[in-house]
DNA sequence: TGGACGATTGACT
DNA sequence: GTCAATCGTCCAT
């Protein structure tokens, strides 16, 4: 298991180094899942517009401010949950959101909770979906994945994946930055619809960022 | 207290 | 390629 040393790095090494290693899930219960971490981006606190901790620690965002290795998870389009690992030494903002994973075991009950027919490297693939399948929701929020009893912790990979860095998916604030980290080739990390980032970026001429 | 917006997704044309 | 769903959070009033 990860220790708390680990969170407590600079966000962007600990993104990088996140990539490869393994989430436990309920370990122990019949509803145990293992999924191999894929993708991940690094959001970096005060000074990174696109962070939540941006504007300070409101109510939402103080975890984000507080003790490396606890789980910071958020409700979004009214649809779905992101989770974040927090990173950084206490009083400093930092996160990493968890893109995309593999399943390594316990893939019936990942299918359960997707529903439907979902091809295998699909089915951790995008931030929402990755949270319906490992059962994470905002019950989740806070949960310290260092203390052991936890019904998450991350395991460290047996040995590191090649790994591409290219720009955050979804956001309009720092778009530019390189601070989304994914497993070289691997066929479960998530990509940008073809178009979807023009559209988006139509839509944002709307509010005259233009 | 009201209104705008969003670290996305699935469905439809 | 295009669009709607849906609600918590945050800022302005």
């Amino acid at each position: 298991m990860l220790e708390r040393e680990f969170f407590a790095r600079a966000t962007v090494d600990v993104a990088r180094d996140l990539v490869g290693c393994v989430l436990e899930v309920d370990a122990g219960t019949s509803a145990h899942v293992s999924a191999r971490v894929v993708e991940v981006e690094a959001y970096l606190g005060l000074g990174d517009p696109a962070s939540h901790a941006y504007r300070g620690p409101t109510p939402r965002a103080a975890i984000m401010f507080g003790e490396p290795g606890h789980l910071y998870v958020y409700f979004s389009y009214g649809v779905h949950h992101c989770a974040n690992l927090v990173t950084e030494s206490r009083g400093t903002a930092g996160a990493v959101l968890l893109r995309a994973a593999s399943v390594e075991a316990g893939e019936d009950t990942v299918r359960l909770r997707r529903g439907g027919a979902v091809p295998r490297e699909a089915l951790l693939r995008g931030p929402g979906n990755l949270c319906r399948g490992l059962g994470i929701s905002l019950l989740d929020n806070g949960l310290d994945v260092c203390s052991g009893d936890a019904r998450l912790s991350v395991s460290p990979p047996a040995s590191r994946p090649r790994i591409t860095v290219s720009r955050r998916v979804g956001i309009t604030a720092a778009a530019d930055r390189a601070l989304r980290f994914a497993w070289d080739g691997h066929a479960a990390v998530s990509a940008p619809r073809p178009g979807r980032e023009q559209a988006r970026r139509l839509v944002g001429t709307k509010k005259g960022t233009g």
